[in-house]
RNA sequence: UGCGGGGUGGAGCAGUCUGGUAGCUCGUCGGGCUCAUAACCCGAAGGUCGCGGGUUCGAAUCCCGCCCCCGCUACCA
């Protein structure tokens, strides 16, 4: 079995889950479990990054530890991930003495190979950005972004990483690398980022003490991409965990193209310079935007959350960020307002309508026509039955390029074919029929090949909602929910008896 | 300024790499069916494929120029 070893970024504790930590999550999800079905052994981490000088100043301003602070945010994480069905493996957190020791030792391989000097590092300090500014950064003497806060002029002793001298290494690995860096777009931005060269970054902090000390230089502490980006190995074991070698290097990181060069200048630069192997894929998904405004003056709708899953349940928001939000670039959904509207429209017309109604039409038919026994595969195929692989194949290609928001409608084109497939061969016709002397065999066919497009369809759908997928897999007679799809044909044969079930999707009222 | 992405019927998108009657979903209008969650199916209307020029027998698709929108421009998740 093939390792598939990916994750998320980790998200910072300064506030609580939404929408755009949801879709990454649900996304990668997605992939975690296509990739299982697929047959990959899969190990699936998100985590969060705890550590930083905002994180200290809002465990303050909260009157508590910065310890007491993270917990909760990472607890109020772990209960949304939950409700979404994430299927993480682990939960890593950068405040785990197994990522601080980590971090030191990889710290460590980096100074030994000569990649790390001092120097000073002098300019305007915004205590707000944590971060030194240029000067034509400022507005008015202050940080724009924090006006408020007194910026100083500030020098100190940095450590500092030599990115520059990877520049070379990291532009013939892209480029030799097609996949290294996904989608094409932001290969190519990374591409021209590296083309004009790299400066040295500073790798240390002397101000922060809520951090991991930088070893061999007290009162120093790690700075924040230098903690937070080996979460990817401190999380499988690095340096000699077990698990390390089996399952680093990972297949796929997937973050938000925000902090693509993060990932894929700074993360690979540093993995060389510690003689670690580098990940096979990153991929940078898109944003969800909103234009007119995520605040709603008019009705208020609520995007927060658990308030969404509470509308159609987890699944239901878990289709329709992967139907509509295409994972490899942005999707602006002008007002609140606006995503709720096609969030219902999604739920109502694709789900209900189609999906649901489906099901339930199909098993009634089979229960009616046939006791509920599911007629076997005939000597000829249906038509249905040949859109059906078909579709599956497409689908395959479109998951295995991790084009979500394809595959999934790939799916739903198996669902619309089958509607038209009902309609065209009017199975209440052909019963008529049959009690009036025909044979079995039209009505079989339409039956048993409708059935097991259905279990078809389950599977397909297993990985964006599984637990509804799973209900389906059970209405049409599947075992122990959709199976892989090494074994997907078999399993479509072996369907023998329908069970009704409750509506799968109800109509809101 | 530089770089990257985008501009396709009312809305959201596919198609552009590998030129050849412009496609899908939703919405609108008309028809059909009764197995089904008043669900489903079929048909119709609706597009100068951002603008201008070029290559070609032929361009949404290739080349040049321009306009508009978004992101990044380095230590901000």
């Amino acid at each position: 079995m093939a390792s598939y070893y990916l994750t998320t970024a980790i998200d910072y504790s300064n506030g609580e889950p939404h929408l755009g930590h949801t879709v990454e999550k649900v996304g990668a999800d997605v992939i975690a479990r296509y990739r299982r079905a697929v047959g990959d052994d899969v190990w699936f981490v998100i985590g969060m990054d705890e550590h930083g000088q905002k994180v200290e100043q809002t465990a303050e301003e909260h009157g508590v530890t910065p310890q007491e602070w993270v917990d909760s945010i990472a607890a109020a994480f772990v209960d949304v991930w939950k409700a979404l069905g994430i299927s993480h493996d682990d939960f890593i957190r950068t405040t785990e003495p197994r990522h601080e020791s980590g971090v030191r030792t990889l710290m460590e391989r980096i100074r030994d190979n000569g990649d790390f000097y001092t120097a000073k590092y002098e300019g305007y300090y915004c205590a707000g950005c944590e971060a030194f500014k240029k000067e034509d950064e400022l507005v008015d003497g202050q940080c724009p972004l924090h006006p408020q806060r007194e910026i100083e002029w500030t020098e100190e002793d940095n450590w500092f990483f030599r990115l520059s001298s990877y520049r070379d290494a990291l532009l013939e690995h892209i480029r030799e690398n097609r996949g290294f860096v996904r989608p094409a777009s932001r290969r190519n931005e990374i591409l021209k980022l590296l083309e004009g060269g790299l400066e040295d970054i500073s790798a240390s902090r002397s101000r922060i003490s809520w951090g991991v000390d930088f070893p061999g230089a007290e009162g120093h502490s790690v700075y924040v991409w230098f903690d937070a980006l080996p979460n990817y190995i401190t999380a499988v074991g690095f340096p000699d965990g077990p698990d390390f070698e089996t399952r680093w290097p990972a297949a796929l990181h997937i973050i938000g193209k925000d902090i693509t060069r993060f990932h894929c200048v700074i993360w690979p630069a540093m993995l060389m310079a510690a003689g670690v192997e580098l990940p096979a894929t990153v991929w940078a998904h898109g944003f969800i935007n909103f234009s007119g405004g995520k605040l709603s003056k008019s009705s208020g709708k609520s995007l927060e959350v658990p308030d969404l899953i509470d509308r159609h349940g987890p699944d239901a928001l878990r289709y329709f960020l992967m139907r509509e939000i295409p994972w490899d670039s942005d999707r602006d959904f002008g007002s609140a307002d606006d995503f709720v509207a096609q969030f219902d429209r999604r739920y109502t017309t694709d789900l209900a309508n189609e999906l649901g109604n489906l099901l339930n039409r199909v098993v009634a038919m089979v229960v009616k026509y046939r006791d509920g026994r599911v007629p076997p595969p005939p000597a000829e195929a249906s038509s249905l039955a040949v859109v059906a692989e078909e579709v599956l194949a497409e689908y395959r290609l479109r998951m295995d390029d991790m084009r979500l928001h394809r595959g999934v409608e790939a799916a739903m084109d198996l669902v619309r074919a089958a509607n038209a497939f009902v309609d065209d061969e009017k199975p209440w016709a052909a019963a008529k029929a049959e009690a009036e002397g025909a044979d079995h065999g039209t009505l079989d066919t339409v039956l048993g090949d409708l059935v097991r497009a259905l279990g078809t369809v389950a599977t397909m759908l297993a990985p964006f909602i599984p637990t509804k997928a799973a209900e389906m897999w059970a209405a049409v007679g599947g075992l122990e929910g959709p199976p892989a799809f090494e074994n997907l044909p078999r399993a479509l044969e072996a369907l023998e008896q329908v069970r009704k079930g409750d509506v799968l999707f109800p109509r809101p009222e």
